[in-house]
RNA sequence: GGGCGCGUAGCUCAAUUGGCAGAGCAACUGACUCUUAAUCAGUAGGUUGUAGGUUCGAUUCCUACCGCGCUCACCA
C-alpha cells in the first residue's frame, strides 16, 4: 500500500471519528458573514487592551494551513478561500482551548488535519506575541483532506504537478493565485472598457465549417448527425465582420481560439483573444483605443503603468510608434552592413539583396523566396526587430501579401493600413483597416489559394457566404485582436504561458506501467 | 518533429570512483493550556519513471520507451 492509500485510510478513519462526535462528514453550509480578510484588515490596528473590552464576535471559514497541539490547548492558520482577501490578509490564527469549545469541540480538534476545511466562531484577541488570533468557541468541520498536501515551505515546485493538480498549486502558492486574481482583473478591465463605449459583446462560433480570419493550421472535429466535418475556431473575425454587415456597428468577443501547432512559452493550443470592430472608423481610430484599452487595463490590474518585466520594467503608459519598414531600418544590425533606405522595399531585388546581407552575417531568419515579397519583407522584420521591443511599440503599415483582410494604403497598393502591438519580444495585439470591398476580398482569397496550391496548408480558404455578407455592404471599420494570456503574462511577469492558463494543454497522465512498453524494444 | 537536460519517500532534496538508499517537513504514538518552520521522546514510510542490457554488484554505465522542462522549426 502506497503511503498517500495509508494516509487517505487514516483519515478516513478519522473522518468517521468526526462523525461520531456528532459533526456531519459532508455539511452542506455555514455562515460566513465577513472574510478572514474583512477582520484583519478592520482590526490590524486594535490593541490588545482594545480587543478584550470589545470582544468582537467572529465567524470564518476556511483551510488549514497549519497547526500545532499542545496538550490542551492549540493553534491553527486558516486560510481564507475567499477572492475579496488577497495575499497579505488571507490567513488567520485560531486559537483553540479545552475550556473554551468542550470536551467534544476539543476532540474535534485534535482529529483535524493541515487540509481540512473548518468553520471557527469565537472573539478576536492579541496573543502575548500580538498576532490577532480568533478565541474558538465552536469549531464546526466543512470538510476533510483526505490527501497529504505539499510541504509548507518548499511548496509544490515541480512543474509538471503544478500545471496537472492545478487545484494543489492553487492552495499552497499564493503567488500563483494571485496571477489568476488578476487575470480576471483584465479580463473584467476591457469588457468594462468596451462596454463603456457601447460595444456590444456577442458569441460566434466555435465550431465553422471554414476556419477563417487567420492564418494557421486548425483542429478539425466531426457532427455525427449532419454528417459534417467541422474546424474548430482559428479566429471569430469573420463573423464579427458579418455582424458589422448586420448593423451591430460596435462588436466584441473575448473568447478562445484553437490552432493544431506547437507550444513553446508563448503558445497554448487553445488561447483566448479580445476581437473588437468598430464601424466607421480605421486602423488609426482603433490603434488609438487599443493603446488606451490596454494602459487603463494594465492600471486596473497593478494599480499602475509600470509592471515588472523580469530583470526590466515595462511602462504602459509610454508607447511607441513606428512603420515596418522604419523598424526594419531602426534595428538593422550593425554586422550586416549598411542599413537599408526607405525606398528600398519597393525593389523585389533589393529585398533579396537584403536578406543576403542578413543571412551571411548570421542572422537566423526563416525565408522562403518563393513566396511574395511582401512575406520576405515580413520575415525580415520578425528577425530583425521583433526582440528588440520590449517596450510597448506599435508598429504599422504590413505587407498586402501578408494581409489578406486589410485595407490597402490608398498611395501605395502594395502596404495595408494594419498594425500590430509589441511588448515583451511578443506580439499581443493586431488590427488593421477592415476590407470591404467584396470584390477586392475575392481578389485576396484567390491569391491565398494560390498559397495553398504550392502547399501552404495555412493559407486562407474561400468563404463565398463571407463575400456575399461584404456585398451587402459593410460600412468601414477598425478592428483589433488582442491576445489576452500574453497580455496576462506581461502584466503578471509570467514568463511562460501555461502560467496564465489554469489547465494548460499536457500530454494524459500515465496510469499503466509495464504492459506497454515490456515487449516494445526486444532485439532480434 | 529535431537537439539538450531532468525523473530517488506524500513534498523539497542528498547519496564519494559502480559497493548496506538517507535527511528535513508531512504522517503515526506519547508529553505539553500563548504556539507560529512550536518543542521534546519514539515509530513507520522506497520495485530509485518503465522495460531490458553490461557487471560479482547499478540510483550511478549502456539501449529503448514513458512523462516533464529548455531550445529550434511552424505559429499569435
Amino acid at each position: 500500500m502506497a503511503l498517500d492509500d495509508k494516509i487517505y485510510e487514516l483519515r478516513r478513519e478519522k473522518l468517521k471519528q468526526i462523525e461520531a462526535l456528532g459533526q456531519r462528514a459532508y455539511p452542506t453550509k455555514y455562515e460566513v458573514p465577513h472574510t478572514i480578510g474583512y477582520w484583519r484588515d478592520s482590526y490590524k490596528d486594535a490593541s490588545a487592551e482594545q480587543l478584550d473590552s470589545e470582544r468582537p464576535n467572529v465567524q470564518v471559514a476556511g483551510r488549514i494551513t497549519g497547526i500545532r497541539l499542545m496538550g490542551k490547548a492549540g493553534f491553527a492558520h486558516l486560510q481564507s478561500t475567499s477572492r475579496r482577501d488577497r495575499v497579505g490578509s488571507r490567513q488567520i490564527q485560531i486559537y483553540v482551548k479545552k475550556d473554551a469549545v468542550s470536551e467534544k469541540g476539543f476532540e474535534l480538534y485534535k482529529l483535524l488535519d493541515i487540509g481540512d476545511v473548518i468553520g471557527a466562531r469565537g472573539y478576536l484577541f492579541r496573543t502575548k506575541t500580538g498576532e490577532l488570533t480568533i478565541h474558538v468557541e465552536e469549531l464546526t468541520f466543512l470538510a476533510k483532506d483526505l490527501l497529504p498536501l505539499p510541504e509548507k515551505w518548499h511548496g509544490l515546485t515541480d512543474v509538471e504537478l503544478r500545471y496537472r493538480q492545478r487545484y494543489v498549486d492553487l492552495i499552497v502558492n499564493p503567488e500563483v493565485r494571485e496571477v489568476f486574481l488578476k487575470r480576471t482583473e483584465l479580463i473584467k478591465s476591457m469588457r468594462r472598457f468596451l462596454d463603456e463605449r457601447w460595444f456590444i459583446e456577442v458569441e460566434t462560433p466555435m465550431m465553422q465549417p471554414i476556419a477563417g480570419g487567420a492564418v494557421a493550421r486548425p483542429f478539425m472535429t466531426h457532427h455525427n448527425t449532419l454528417d459534417m466535418d467541422l474546424y474548430l475556431r482559428i479566429a471569430p473575425e469573420l463573423y464579427l465582420k458579418r455582424l458589422l454587415v448586420g448593423g451591430f456597428d460596435r462588436v466584441y468577443e473575448i473568447n478562445r481560439n484553437f490552432r493544431n501547432e506547437g507550444l513553446g512559452w508563448r503558445w497554448n493550443p487553445e488561447f483566448t483573444m479580445l476581437e473588437f470592430y468598430q464601424a466607421y472608423t480605421d486602423y488609426r481610430g482603433v490603434m488609438d483605443l487599443t493603446q488606451e484599452l490596454i494602459t487603463q487595463a494594465a492600471k486596473d490590474v497593478n494599480g499602475s503603468t509600470q509592471a515588472k518585466w523580469g530583470d526590466q520594467e515595462i511602462d504602459w503608459a509610454k508607447w511607441q510608434r513606428m512603420t515596418m519598414r522604419e523598424a526594419i531600418i531602426k534595428f538593422w544590425p550593425e554586422k550586416a552592413g549598411a542599413k537599408p533606405q526607405l525606398n528600398e522595399f519597393a525593389s523585389p531585388v533589393i529585398v533579396k539583396s537584403m536578406i543576403g546581407q542578413l543571412l551571411n552575417s548570421g542572422v537566423k531568419l526563416a525565408h522562403d523566396l518563393a513566396k511574395p515579397v511582401g512575406a520576405t519583407i515580413a520575415a525580415i522584420f520578425e528577425a530583425v526587430a521583433e526582440e528588440h521591443l520590449t517596450q510597448p511599440t506599435i508598429i504599422y503599415e504590413f505587407p498586402t501579401a501578408v494581409s489578406p483582410l486589410s485595407k490597402q494604403k490608398p498611395d501605395e497598393p502594395d502596404w495595408t493600413e494594419r498594425f500590430e502591438i509589441f511588448a515583451g519580444q511578443m506580439e499581443i495585439s493586431n488590427g488593421f483597416s477592415e476590407l470591404n470591398d467584396p470584390e477586392d476580398q475575392r481578389r485576396r482569397f484567390e491569391a491565398q489559394l494560390k498559397e495553398r496550391e504550392r502547399g501552404d496548408e495555412e493559407a486562407h480558404q474561400m468563404d463565398e457566404d463571407y463575400i456575399r455578407a461584404l456585398s451587402y455592404g459593410m460600412p468601414p471599420a477598425g478592428g483589433v485582436g488582442v491576445g489576452v494570456d500574453r497580455l496576462c503574462m506581461l502584466l503578471t511577469d509570467s514568463h511562460t504561458i501555461r502560467d496564465v492558463i489554469l489547465f494548460p494543454l499536457l500530454r494524459p497522465e500515465k496510469v499503466a506501467t509495464t504492459e506497454d512498453t515490456g515487449d516494445a524494444e526486444k532485439k532480434p
